[in-house]
DNA sequence: CGCTGGCACTCATCGTGTCAGAGTGCCAAT
DNA sequence: ATTGGCACTCTGACACGATGAGTGCCAGCG
C-alpha cells in the first residue's frame, strides 16, 4: 500500500530539494505538500527510503537529500512533462533565420542554455557522407595548399595539406582542374575509389596521394566532431554547485574527449531523451553533475546529440522538457 | 631620494601579494626581501604610497595590498622579463604542425592558456581582404543556397541565401559558372564592382543581386570577428577570483561583444603588450579581472589580438612574457 | 495493520565573550 | 632620513551555551 505514496514523498523530497536547495524534513514535507498523512508517517516511509539508498541525510539532525540513485528513481516514474508556451515560441523564433550550420548550431546552443538556465551543450551534426560537389585547392605557401571540400549537404571541411616539395602554381590548378573532374558528383565511398585511381594516374606528382587521401576524408563526414557549449556560468550561479567542483566541470568541457564519449554512450540509451546523474556519469569531474540529452537529426538515425548538464540538483522535468523540444525543432530545422 | 626605494616597496607588495594571495605588512616585507631597510622604515613609504593610491589596507590591522592604481604603477615600471627556455620549446613544438587556420587558433589559445594558467583569448586574423578564389553554390533546399567562397588567402566563407522562388538545379549550376567567371581572381574591391554588374546583366534571375551581395561581403572579410577562448577552469582554480565574481566573467566571455570591443580598445594603446587592470576594462563584469593582450598578424598592421585574462592579482611579468612570446611565434605562422 | 501523537535524543548553527597576534601610526632619538 | 619603542586597533580562532530543527522509537488508536 504504501509504495505509491513513497514515490511520492521521494518525488516531494526531490522538488523541495530542488526549489530550496536545503535539505526537507519530515515536517516541512507534511506541511506544503498534499500528502494528506502526518509527519510521523513521512518519518517512516522516509526511514524505508534511506534503507534503499535512495535518500540520505547529510547530519544526523537535518532533514534528508536525495542520492544519485534516488533521482534516478525519481527521473524514472517521470511522466513526461509539458512545455511552456512562451519557450514553444522562443524556440520557433531563435531558430527561424539562422544563415548557416554554424548559425544553426550556435543559435540552439544559445537558446537550450537560456532556457534550462544550464549548460547546453550541442554536437555538430555528423554526416553520413554525401555527394562531393566541388574540390578547392589554395595555395598557402611554397609547398603547402589548403584543401577545401564542398559537400551536397552543405559542409565544407578544410585541411592543410604538406606537398613536401616546392610546387608551381599551374601544376596545382591543373590538380584542381582534374581532381574535380574525377571527384565532382561521386558519393564517398565511390569517391575514394575514383580518388586513388586518380592518384595512381601516370603523371601525377608525388603528392597526389596525400590530396586524395584528404579529400575522402573529408567526403566521407570529417575527422573531427566537435560539441560547443553555452551558459558556462549557469554553472556559477546560485547555490547551483560548490565553488570547487566547477574548474573541473569547465576542464571537461573544454576537454571534449570526455563530453564526447558521455554523449555517444548516452545515445544508445533509447529512450527519447537520455539523463545520466553524478556517479553514472563514470567521470570524477562531473560527479556532481547531471547531464540530459536527446539526439537529433535526420529521422531514424539519431545521429547527434545535444543536451543540458547542471548540477544533480536540477530541476529534471523542465530541462528534460526543454532538451526534448529544441532536439525536435533542430530536427526539422536540419532535416529540410 | 625615497622616490626610488618606495618603488621598490610597491613591487615588493605585488609580487608578496600575488604569490600568497594575503595582506602583506611591514615586517614580513623587511625580513623576506633585499630592501635593507626597518619595518618601520618601510611602513614611512606604506604610508605614502596609501596617500597616493597605489596601495590600500582591507582592515585596519591588516597588511596592504595594491590598488588598481598600484599594479598599473607597477607594470609600467616594469622591464620586459625574459621567457622561460621550457615555454620557447613549448610554443615552437605546440605550434608546429598544424592543419589549417582553425588549428592554428585552437592551439594557440591552449597553449596560451597552459603558459599564463590563466584563459586565453584569440581573435581570429581579421582578414584585408583577399582575390577571390573560386565561388560554390550548394543547393540547401527548393529555395536556398549555401553559398562558399575560397579567398586566396585561406579562408573559407559561408552563408545562406533564401531566393524567394523555387529554381531548378541547372538555373544554379549555370549561376555557379557565370558567377566563378565574373568574380574569380579578382580582390575584394574589383569584384564588389563586377558582382554588381553581373548581378545587373539582362536575364539574371531576381536572386541573383543577393547572391552577389553575399559574395561582395565575403570577400572583404566576412561579417562576423570572432573570438575564442580556453582555460575558463583557471579562473576558478585556487583562491584567483570571488566565487561570486566568476559567473559574470564567463558570461562575458560568452557575450564575445564586449571582448571585442575592449580587445579592439587596446589595439590602439601602443608599446607591445597592451595591459588593462581591473576597474580600467570598464566593465562591471570584469571590475576584478585584468586583461594582457598583444596584437599579432602581418607585420605592421596588429591587426588581431591575443590575451590572457586573469584576476587582477596575476603574475603581470611572466604573463606578459608569455602573451609577447606566443603572438611573435603566431605573427611568425600568420605570416607565412 | 497502518497511522499518529508524544517524547527523548542528537547535532548543526548562532551569538557571545575572550584572547592572542599581526599590523599600524606616532614619537623621540640617532 | 632612518630607526627602535610603544600604545592602539582590529581580525580570526576558540570555547561555551542556548536554540531549534529533525530524527527514531514507542505506545495508543481506528
Amino acid at each position: 500500500m504504501s509504495e505509491e505514496r513513497r514515490r511520492a514523498v521521494l518525488a516531494a523530497i526531490v522538488e523541495g530539494y530542488v526549489s530550496t536547495s536545503e535539505p526537507v524534513g519530515s515536517k516541512a514535507l507534511a506541511a506544503h505538500t498534499a500528502l494528506g498523512v502526518s509527519p510521523a508517517t513521512i518519518r517512516n516511509d522516509m526511514a524505508i527510503l534511506e534503507d534503499e539508498g535512495l535518500i540520505a541525510q547529510p547530519h544526523t539532525s537535518a532533514g534528508r537529500i536525495p542520492t544519485d540513485k534516488g533521482y534516478r528513481s525519481f527521473v524514472d516514474h517521470l511522466a513526461s512533462a509539458a512545455m511552456q508556451d512562451s519557450h514553444k515560441r522562443a524556440i520557433a523564433t531563435f531558430l527561424a533565420d539562422a544563415v548557416d550550420l554554424n548559425d544553426v548550431i550556435e543559435r540552439s546552443v544559445r537558446l537550450l542554455s537560456q532556457l534550462t538556465r544550464q549548460v547546453a551543450v550541442v554536437q555538430y551534426p555528423s554526416s553520413q557522407g554525401a555527394a562531393v560537389q566541388r574540390v578547392e585547392l589554395v595555395r598557402l605557401g611554397a609547398d603547402r595548399v589548403l584543401v577545401v571540400v564542398v559537400s551536397a549537404d552543405a559542409r565544407v571541411e578544410q585541411s592543410t595539406v604538406m606537398l613536401g616539395e616546392e610546387v608551381a602554381d599551374d601544376a596545382i590548378a591543373a590538380a584542381n582542374r582534374s581532381l574535380n573532374d574525377a571527384a565532382v558528383g561521386l558519393m564517398p565511398d565511390a569517391a575514394r575509389v575514383a580518388l586513388a585511381a586518380w592518384a595512381a594516374r601516370a603523371g601525377q606528382p608525388t603528392w597526389a596521394k596525400d590530396i586524395a587521401d584528404t579529400v575522402s576524408q573529408a567526403a566521407q563526414g570529417g575527422v573531427v566532431q566537435r560539441v560547443v557549449f553555452s551558459g558556462t556560468s549557469n554553472l556559477a550561479r546560485g547555490a547551483g554547485l560548490e565553488a570547487d567542483a566547477i574548474g573541473p566541470v569547465l576542464d571537461a568541457l573544454e576537454e571534449q574527449v570526455v563530453l564526447m564519449r558521455l554523449l555517444h554512450e548516452m545515445a544508445s540509451d533509447g529512450g527519447d531523451v537520455a539523463v545520466r546523474i553524478g556517479a553514472e556519469t563514470r567521470t570524477d569531474a562531473l560527479a556532481h553533475t547531471s547531464i540530459v540529452a536527446a539526439g537529433y537529426g535526420r529521422s531514424g538515425d539519431a545521429s547527434s546529440l545535444l543536451g543540458a548538464l547542471g548540477p544533480t540538483r536540477m530541476d529534471y522535468p523542465s530541462t528534460m522538457a526543454a532538451v526534448r523540444a529544441v532536439a525536435r525543432y533542430l530536427s526539422k530545422v536540419v532535416e529540410s
